[in-house]
DNA sequence: AGTCAGGTATACAAATATGCATGAAATGGC
DNA sequence: GCCATTTCATGCATATTTGTATACCTGACT
C-alpha cells in the first residue's frame, strides 16, 4: 500500500468540509468548536497542499469553485466515514461515565421526562444528559441523539427500537374555553370549533384523515410547531389541542372534549442506533428509560 | 448537521488506520514521514477522545482489540475517501510542476524510457518523475503510480488507456549458448532447450498453453521475477529468454532463436487514472510518452 | 449616504504537538 | 542461553499550530 497519497493533513479536509457545508469559515469555526482564523489556515493550507483553488475569496463570504466542487464528494464521504467511527466507537466504549443525548417531543421533554431524570440521577450520577426537545424527528444516523423517543415506528435501517406501550391521546380544551364555545356533544359538531394545530395545518391534518372526523384547515387558525406552546394557548382557552391523557390530567383547568370518543392510540417507541446498543452507557439509559416510561 | 461526532482529530484516525495496516507504530510512523513517538502519541490520544482501546500492547507489537477491528473498516473507508482527494485533488491541479509518478517494467525503464526522459526533461524541466521499475501490475487506483506502461489490456474501471503499437518478442540466446547447445531449425527442437522464465514457471508456461510450442517446466530451470537479471542470465549463455525485439537488438552479442518463426505480439499500453487525465501536468507526460513510444 | 452586522485576513503571544535521544522489553537467530 | 535487533514508552528542547485582538472589507437597512 502506497500511503502517500493519504499523508496530507486530515484535519484539513475536516475543516473544508465544515466550511464548505457551513457557508462560511466563521460558521464552520462556531461549528468545530475552533477559531475563523484556525479554519481559514486550514483551508489555505490544504489548497496549498493540493495545488488546488477551493473557494473563491469574494471578500464576504466564499464560493465553492468547480475544483472545490468536485472534491467536496470525497470530503463528504470522508466525514461520513469519520461519522461511523464515532458511532461505532461509542458503541464499543464500555465507560459507564460519558455523555447520553435523548432526544424526545417538547411536552414529553417537559411534562413525563423530569421525574424520570430524577431516578435515572440517582442510578448513574456519572452519566451526564442531554436532552434534545424537538418535534422534529432527529436523525439518529447523524450522531443528532443517542436515544431518541418517538411516536412513530421508528424506520430506519440500522436503529434498535422497542415499543413500550400503547398511549391515548384526547381533544383537550380549557373550561373557560368550553364555558364560552359550550360543550360539543357530538363529533359532527367539531367543525364549529376552533383547534391548534401542530406544523404546517395540511401536515397535521393528514392525521386525521383516516378518521371521520369534520376538521378542516379552517379548523386551524393557530398552528405551532411547539407543543409546549400550543399547550400554553389552550389553557389561555384559545382552542382546542390534542394531547397525551397522562399528561393533560395534571391540569384541572383542562377538560376532556367529547370524553365519551374513544381516545387516539398514539405508540411510544425507543429506539437507538444498533451500534450503540452495546455500549455499557447507553444500554443503562435505554434500559432505564424503558423500564420507567412502561 | 452535527458536527460534533466528526470534531475528533482526523490525523489520529490516519494514524490508527496507518499503525493497523503496517502492523507496528514504526513501520506506520515510516510510511507517513513521522516519527514513532508521534504515532503512539497519536494513537494514545485517539483511544483517549473515543473512550476505546484500540490495541494491546504486548511490548513487541501491538494485536488490534475487538472494538478496533470493529473501528478498523470504517477508518479504512475514510482512508479510501482521503485516496479519492488527493486523485482528484491532482487531476484538478492545473500546475505544470510537480512529480508524476511512471511504472513500467523494469526492461523498459531501463532499455527504452532513458532516451524518452531526457526528452521529457527538456520539453518540461519543472517536472520530476519517478520511475517505479516492476513487473507486478501496479494499481493506479490506490495511486501508486500516476501513469503506468503495461503490456496487458488495463481492464480496471476508470482507467484511461491507450494502446500505442504493438511490439513483437522473440527468443533470444547469446551467440555462445547456441554455439554450445546447437541452432534449434524446428520449434519442436525447443523441448531440449533451457530457457529463462519470469516469475513462477507455472504462471508464465500459461502464456504458451495457446500456442504449440513444446515446453514444460523443465525446460525453466532458472527463473527471476527481474526481467533485467533474466536478460543478464541469457547474456551468459544461461539458456533462452523472450524478449522484445527493440531491446534485443541493442545486444549484439544475442541472437533470435528461430528467426523464420512468427514474432509473438506485445501491445504496449499506456493507462493512467480518467481524474488524473484533466491535469496538465500528468496530460503532458502522458501524451508525450505516447508520442515517444509510438 | 451612513451605519451596522457579519464576514475574511493578519500580528503576536500562548498552547500544543513534534522530533531526538534514550531506556526498557521482547522476539528471533546463533 | 545469550546476543543482536526491533519495537514501544518517556523526558526535554524545539517547531508548529492555535487563539486573541484587531484591521479591513462587503452587503443590507434606515
Amino acid at each position: 500500500m502506497k500511503w502517500q497519497s493519504i499523508s496530507f493533513d486530515w484535519n484539513q479536509a475536516r475543516a473544508f468540509l465544515v466550511t464548505a457545508q457551513e457557508g462560511s469559515l466563521s460558521a464552520a469555526a462556531r461549528a468545530l468548536g475552533l477559531t475563523q482564523p484556525t479554519l481559514g489556515r486550514q483551508v489555505a493550507a490544504l489548497e496549498e497542499a493540493l495545488g488546488v483553488t477551493l473557494f473563491e475569496r469574494t471578500g464576504r463570504s466564499l464560493i465553492l469553485t468547480k475544483a472545490g466542487k468536485e472534491l467536496l464528494d470525497h470530503v463528504k464521504s470522508m466525514g461520513e466515514a469519520a461519522n461511523r467511527i464515532s458511532l461505532v466507537a461509542s458503541g464499543q466504549s464500555q465507560e459507564i461515565d460519558g455523555t447520553v443525548c435523548i432526544s424526545a417531543s417538547d411536552t414529553m421533554s417537559a411534562y413525563i421526562l423530569p421525574p424520570i431524570l430524577q431516578e435515572l440521577r440517582s442510578i448513574a450520577p456519572g452519566i451526564s444528559i442531554e436532552i434534545i426537545a424537538t418535534n422534529a424527528v432527529s436523525n439518529l444516523q447523524q450522531r443528532e441523539a443517542d436515544i431518541a423517543i418517538r411516536h412513530v415506528r421508528p424506520e430506519q435501517p440500522d436503529l434498535t427500537a422497542r415499543l413500550l406501550r400503547e398511549s391515548k391521546a384526547r381533544f383537550y380544551a380549557s373550561k373557560s374555553y368550553l364555558h364560552r364555545k359550550g360543550r360539543p356533544q357530538s363529533s359532527n359538531e367539531l367543525k364549529h370549533h376552533e383547534f391548534i394545530g401542530f406544523e404546517q395545518p395540511d401536515k397535521f391534518l393528514r392525521h386525521f384523515s383516516e378518521t371521520d372526523l369534520p376538521l378542516e384547515e379552517k379548523n386551524f387558525k393557530l398552528t405551532t410547531q411547539s407543543g409546549l406552546v400550543g399547550w400554553q394557548l389552550a389553557r389561555s382557552g384559545l382552542g382546542i389541542i390534542i394531547m397525551l391523557e397522562e399528561i393533560a390530567e395534571k391540569f384541572p383547568e383542562m377538560e376532556q372534549v367529547l370524553p365519551e370518543a374513544e381516545p387516539f392510540d398514539v405508540p411510544i417507541w425507543l429506539a437507538t442506533h444498533r451500534e450503540l446498543h452495546t455500549s455499557k452507557r447507553i444500554r443503562l439509559i435505554f434500559d432505564s428509560l424503558a423500564k420507567f416510561l412502561k
